[in-house]
DNA sequence: AACGTTTTCGAAATCATTTTCCAAATCGCC
DNA sequence: GGCGATTTGGAAAATGATTTCGAAAACGTT
């Protein structure tokens, strides 16, 4: 109801003016400790906050740092975990933006960095990002990217390490015929994973059956169609590697739905390791990427650039580890 | 590297003043079709994408809702989710805000609030505040707050029934001795909880002992010393109900360093059913409250206010649930 | 061709703040 | 008391957009 105090009400109310009261406010020199004084008692009385956007729109710095995702899904929520962990005592606050509305359309990273960047964040960490994003006018970590550009610095874990040792898990099991339900091809990890899942087959002698690979997306809206056509197959696969968590529940819904137990009829598993795979029933075997360190590393790295230092490393690679829960076993003969 | 285009560049570009462009980009009427389409050109070009800074500046509506948590817990992560589900096809874009540098001063909310609001959100979803925010500006949700004020609407889980179950399972595995971990008690979620706490007692004819409870502050760091003291009494309590799951989290970690088996010489009980809680080893025991649906709700109710509708009911409380996991069991004779 | 109406575009104000520069005041010193 | 040096505080510009208002141009009507 009633509307903030600007600055001109607390220069009114000290009988100064917006200059001195920007000044007693950021501790600038050439202020005496008396005015500084009856300023800030005047600010504490009306509650005076400085506008964020107004203070940011001259002085360029913010010291905040801006995490950008395309939404608040399970692998980006447990970054921002690790972001705001790795930031929690630094000078920084933290500000999570994520475009709703244009979620959807290609671009939303440039998008939504354009409109941030410069004024509002004094650099960015963005969530698998499709686009180059040539113009950074602030430092720009990325996580997961879509390709890896040697001028962006990245984080990514090891997509095609986990990818091999989810498949050779499934055939160490004694399965041959293995479904794979790939990411968003668009994304660099997606490439990995399917590059993974096919040098297992290689190295234990199976032949790649291009029948066998659907594209779920990364998502579970649109993996459900493609999982549904790849478990509706005459000759289906005795088990299934989703390229990630989100994508693995979806093939477990619908293998639900068409009446197939898991894992006596079908095995899966999935790549992330969300919280949510160790609380579905049954739990679900993964391959588990280090969400949080993705993130911790990344704000480690971006502060390192607000900082002005050099990255001793422009690319870091974390490992990833097979998780054995409840939805694997050896294929029914 | 090179700086944003700005709206004066795409003037300068196109050959026509900055009003022209504004005019153009936000589809305005008095410009021709042929002017629109070749500023529009040029924006392309030039890869111009306006302010969010500058432009909520001026015009006071940003299309954008603010959520403003402490840190990113599980907790708050949790209902981040629920709300950007909720906002995923409306016309919003969230932001989430946690300003690290203040997090541990007094009045962090409204200082966040006061400098978010006006400009740059439209309206907030605050979690678990402590401050009655009177210098509201713009609509404000709160989840989990410190006061059930008339005045501001509010969305919480029903704490005490939560609390009730919980003490009362633990007396039905024939507990006598229950300790209780509090939360922090400028909330109004924790006074509920240990509410329940005693009337669980009462109900069973257990006299309600002051020396079973510590204050944990809802918070891991905060909890573990707390822990650490009720668990080094002579006749310490064979079972314990922590205020929340991070609580919970701690005292199974204290326990474990004196040497403690849960749940054969302790049990624990939390509260919440943050995604940690599953994943642990032994798996927690807990009451389970609906955090993304919590998050779901406050962005409804959001929604409503900034559509200049009147709320059906300014307070909503959200059913809890047992968990039973593994972290219980009836105490030794 | 004169006049009124409508369309199209630009100049300038505005939003809340910071910062630069300048004038006034104070001070120290002889 | 006068003069230079230093403090102190204020006026104004600048930040990047939107919007109001007014001027000019185009257009239609008689």
């Amino acid at each position: 109801m009633t509307p903030r105090a600007t600055i001109h009400d607390v220069a009114a109310a000290a009988g100064v003016s917006v200059a001195t009261v920007s000044k007693a406010v950021n501790g600038r020199y050439g202020i005496s400790a008396a005015t500084t004084a009856r300023v800030l008692d005047v600010v504490q009385q009306l509650g005076y906050e400085s506008s964020l956007v107004a203070s940011s729109m001259r002085s360029r710095r913010t010291s905040v740092i801006g995490i950008l995702v395309a939404d608040f899904e399970p692998f980006s929520a447990e970054i921002l975990k690790g972001v705001g962990v790795a930031l929690a005592d630094s000078r920084y606050d933290l500000l999570a933006y994520s475009g709703s509305r244009q979620r959807e359309t290609n671009g939303w990273e440039r998008r939504s960095l354009s409109r941030l960047s410069g004024t509002l964040i004094d650099g960015a960490i963005m969530v698998t990002p499709t686009v180059d994003t040539t113009s950074a006018e602030i430092p720009v970590v990325a996580i997961d990217p879509h390709t890896g550009r040697a001028d962006l610095p990245t984080v990514e874990s090891d997509s095609f390490g986990g990818a091999l040792q989810a498949t050779r898990y499934l055939i160490e099991l004694g399965h041959r015929r293995i479904g794979f339900l790939a990411g968003r091809p668009d994304l660099r990890s997606a490439t990995l994973r399917e590059a993974g899942y096919r040098q297992a087959l290689a190295d234990a002698g199976i032949q790649f059956n291009p029948a066998l690979v659907r594209v779920g997306l990364y998502k579970r809206e649109t993996a459900k169609a493609p999982a549904a056509s790849l478990l509706s197959m005459t000759d289906r696969p005795t088990a299934v590697f989703a390229a990630n968590d989100l994508s693995a529940i979806a093939i477990i819904q619908v293998a639900a739905e068409l009446g197939l137990d898991v894992p006596r009829d079908l095995s899966v598993i999935g790549f992330d390791d969300i919280p949510e795979a160790s609380q579905m029933n049954p739990a679900l075997t993964t391959i588990r990427q280090p969400m949080k360190k993705l993130g911790a590393t990344a704000a480690g790295m971006l502060v390192s650039l607000l900082n002005g230092e050099i990255l001793p490393q422009n690319h870091i690679r974390l490992p990833t580890g097979l998780v054995r829960r409840a939805t694997t076993a050896p294929p029914q003969i």
